[in-house]
DNA sequence: CGTCCACAGGAATGACGGGCGG
DNA sequence: CCGCCCGTCATTCCTGTGGACG
C-alpha cells in the first residue's frame, strides 16, 4: 500500500475538513460518499480517518472508526453485530434480536469516551437488501446517553441511493457529500508508473505495458484496483514464464485471466440449483439462437434435475436465480414482450462459454449431463 | 381498442438450524 | 430444557403489464 494517493488530493481535503470539527470537540457531519469501484473511495475514508485518529490523540481525544464492508455484511443484524464487536462486546451469528445488539451497543458506546466514526462501505448492497432500519438506528444512536457519539460515513457506488431512503435518514445521513470522479487513462498511468518504480525492475515493463494497463482499466469506470490488478497479475504471467520483461500480450492474458478467475469462483460456490438452471440455459441455448425464455428454461431444468436425483424449485425461486446470475453476469436476461403470445425474459449467458463449460465441469453431480459436442 | 398471454416480481408464510436468557 | 427470535431458503398466492392479435 502506497503512502500517497495520488489523484485524490481534493477529495482527501474535503473528507479531511468536514470531520475535522470533530478536533473541535464537536460531532462532525455525517458524510456520504458516492463514485464507481476503484476510484479510491475507501482509501481514502481509511487515510484520513487513521490520520485523524493520530491527530486527535495528539490533541488527548479519543477517535476510533470501524470499517464495514456492507457486501459482506448485508443485514441489520450482521452489521450491528460488526459494530458491536468493534466496540468490545462478543456477538454470536444469529440468537439474539437486533434490537438487543443495539441495545447492548448504545449501553457500552455509552461508557465509552470520545467519538466512534461508522465507515459503512457499498452501502447499497445493505439497502437494497435488507432497507435501512439500520441507518435509522444508527442516525439516531446519538442523542440517546452521555458518553461516545458517532458519526456515519456511508459509501456507494450507485449514486440514486440516496433517493430510495427513507427522508429523516437522508436528511441525517446526506448532510455532506462528495462525489469521486473516475480516474482517466492518464492519471491511472500515473498511479501505475509510481507503483511499478517500486514493483519491478526498470527493464522488466516493456514500452506500452502501462499504457495498455490503463487503457483497459479507464474503459471499465476508471477502475484504479483493476489497473493495479492487471499489472500485477501481467508481471506473474511473464515470471512463470521466464520472459526477461512484461509485454502487452502478457496483459492481455491477463485480463482474460481476471475474468475467468472471478467467474468460476463465483460460480464453485453457488448452490446446485443456481448450476442446474445455468446447465438448462446453456443447453436451451443450442436449439435457438435467441436464448430461451423463462418457461423453456424452467422446462428443460425440470427434466434434467430427477437425472441426477434432484427435487425441483418452483419457477417463481428460478426466478430469483436467473435475477441473481443476471446481476453476477454470469446471465443476461432481457424482459421482452411478444405481445398477445406473452412476456417473458429472454435469457443468455453472459460469459465465453468455455468458461462456464469448464466452470460446471468442476462438479461431479452435473458433470455427466454436459454434452460433449459445443454450439 | 380491448383482450389476454406468459410470465415478472411483491407479500405472506413456513420449515429449518441455531443461539439467547432464564 | 423452554420459549423466543434470528437469517436463510423455499413455497404459495397474488397483482401487474407490454403489446400483438382479433
Amino acid at each position: 500500500m502506497p503512502e500517497e494517493l495520488p489523484h485524490r488530493h481534493n477529495e482527501q481535503i474535503r473528507l479531511a475538513s468536514i470531520l475535522a470539527s470533530a478536533l473541535k470537540g464537536s460531532r462532525p457531519s455525517n458524510v456520504f460518499i458516492y463514485g464507481h469501484v476503484g476510484t479510491g473511495k475507501t482509501a481514502v475514508s481509511r487515510f484520513v480517518l487513521k490520520r485523524l485518529r493520530n491527530e486527535g490523540s495528539l490533541h488527548g481525544l479519543v477517535f476510533d472508526f470501524v470499517y464495514i464492508n456492507c457486501r459482506y455484511s448485508d443485514t441489520n443484524y450482521r452489521v450491528l453485530a460488526d459494530i458491536s464487536e468493534h466496540v468490545g462486546l462478543s456477538i454470536p451469528f444469529t440468537g439474539l434480536s437486533s434490537a438487543e445488539v443495539f441495545r447492548r451497543f448504545t449501553k457500552a458506546i455509552g461508557k465509552r469516551d470520545g467519538l466512534l466514526f461508522i465507515v459503512l462501505d457499498e452501502i447499497d448492497s445493505l439497502v437494497k437488501k435488507s432497507g435501512d432500519e439500520v441507518l435509522y438506528r444508527l442516525v439516531r444512536a446519538n442523542g440517546e446517553g452521555p458518553g461516545s457519539r458517532v458519526a456515519i460515513i456511508g459509501i456507494t457506488n450507485d449514486l440514486r441511493l440516496i433517493e430510495s431512503l427513507d427522508a429523516r435518514i437522508r436528511s441525517s445521513l446526506g448532510e455532506e457529500e462528495i462525489v469521486f470522479p473516475p480516474y482517466n487513462a492518464e492519471q491511472l498511468t500515473d498511479i501505475l508508473e509510481r507503483r511499478a518504480k517500486v514493483a519491478f525492475n526498470e527493464t522488466a515493463l516493456q514500452p506500452g505495458v502501462i499504457t495498455l494497463c490503463s487503457a483497459l482499466a479507464a474503459k471499465e469506470h476508471g477502475d484504479a484496483r483493476r489497473a493495479l490488478e492487471l499489472l500485477r497479475i501481467a508481471g506473474e504471467i511473464a515470471e512463470r514464464e521466464s520472459a526477461a520483461a512484461v509485454s502487452e500480450d502478457n496483459v492481455r492474458r491477463a485480463y482474460r485471466e481476471i475474468e475467468r478467475d472471478k467467474v468460476t469462483e463465483v460460480i464453485k460456490t453457488m448452490p446446485i440449483h443456481a448450476k442446474m438452471v445455468l446447465l438448462s440455459v446453456y443447453l436451451g441455448l443450442r436449439d435457438q439462437m435467441e436464448g430461451p425464455t423463462t418457461g423453456e428454461v424452467y422446462e428443460t431444468y425440470n427434466r434434467l434435475c430427477p437425472q441426477v436425483g434432484l427435487d425441483s424449485l418452483t419457477q417463481r425461486r428460478l426466478s430469483d436465480f436467473i435475477n441473481e446470475m443476471d446481476m453476477l453476469g454470469i446471465l443476461s436476461a432481457r424482459l421482452v414482450s411478444k405481445g398477445r403470445y406473452g412476456r417473458t425474459k429472454i435469457v443468455k449467458i453472459g460469459i465465453p462459454e468455455r468458461v462456464l463449460r469448464e466452470a460446471l465441469q468442476e462438479d461431479k453431480r452435473l458433470a455427466p449431463l454436459i454434452p460433449e459436442n459445443i454450439i
